[in-house]
DNA sequence: TATTGTTATACTCTATAACTATA
DNA sequence: TATAGTTATAGAGTATAACAATA
């Protein structure tokens, strides 16, 4: 093949986080979850009481952006708000939502494990600090020229 | 920090491609492209008179997302549609769309080189190979359960 | 029958601006 | 003044179904 964007860093990180999204998100459809769902469930379980402007601000979404989300899983009992102060609220896994929080693991530790098998062996030990490696160097090059 | 989500090789490959796509489209719009124009432009660099259809097929489009696309750089004269049959037709870059594809590659190089230059350089020489990997990895498990 | 290009449509994700209530 | 939650809205990106014309 003859195909000029393969040799690109930045394509080929998006192709895989691609594909990778796309069969996560076919397995989590069996719990009615989208993947956004089940990373907000595993932050809260890391970081119980954290308002929804931290949680956004941790997974890169907008304030705006998360209502919607928290919305919906609370319309699902999943989760739990508590009043902090006047304006902030904490947010907490319901008993539901730890329940569903197992089996949100059990899923996902499957599947990135899936993940890394795929990786041949000699790779595998040096993957993650790869991953993390272009992610800090994106991060960086996003607001320079 | 507590983030359960940072050891999981899907998660960050979905926060490094975000990044790397913000940076690269924010370059891009100096020229007034996105990120699916330029890697058009490349591929019609590399296969000249490639079908829509194809390309999709490559760039992982679908046939009718590819609609649009095709529109839009056609209508500022970046590309040329030959009929190859009754129903086909081959995809050119014009001489518009030739001098821009140079612009597009300085600006995708520099930006392709930065991202590579920000993994720190141990990690380098089996970077392009770690993302490969990912890649096919991940494809091969959209499917299975 | 299968494929190409197309239209229409819907859904998800993301981005921005503005409002209120509170700190 | 700054922040949290919210609403509204617009723009991308993506997915599916259907159709006409052609292979």
């Amino acid at each position: 093949m003859n195909d000029p964007l393969a040799n690109l860093p930045g394509y080929v990180l998006r192709r895989a986080s691609s594909a990778a999204l796309a069969g996560l998100n076919r397995r989590l459809s069996a719990l009615t979850l989208r993947h956004v769902d089940a990373s907000l469930l595993m932050l809260l379980n890391g970081q119980p009481g954290i308002t929804q402007s931290e949680a956004g601000r941790i997974l890169d979404i907008q304030r705006a952006n998360m209502v919607p989300i928290v919305s919906r899983l609370e319309a699902r009992v999943l989760i739990d708000r508590q009043l902090v102060d006047g304006r902030s609220q904490g947010l907490y896994l319901s008993a539901d939502g730890e329940v569903l929080h197992t089996q949100v693991l059990t899923v996902i530790d499957a599947y990135e494990q899936t993940l890394m098998e795929g990786v041949p062996a000699p790779l595998r030990k040096q993957a993650m600090a790869v991953l993390h490696a272009f992610w800090q160097s994106a991060e960086a090059a996003i607001g320079t020229d």
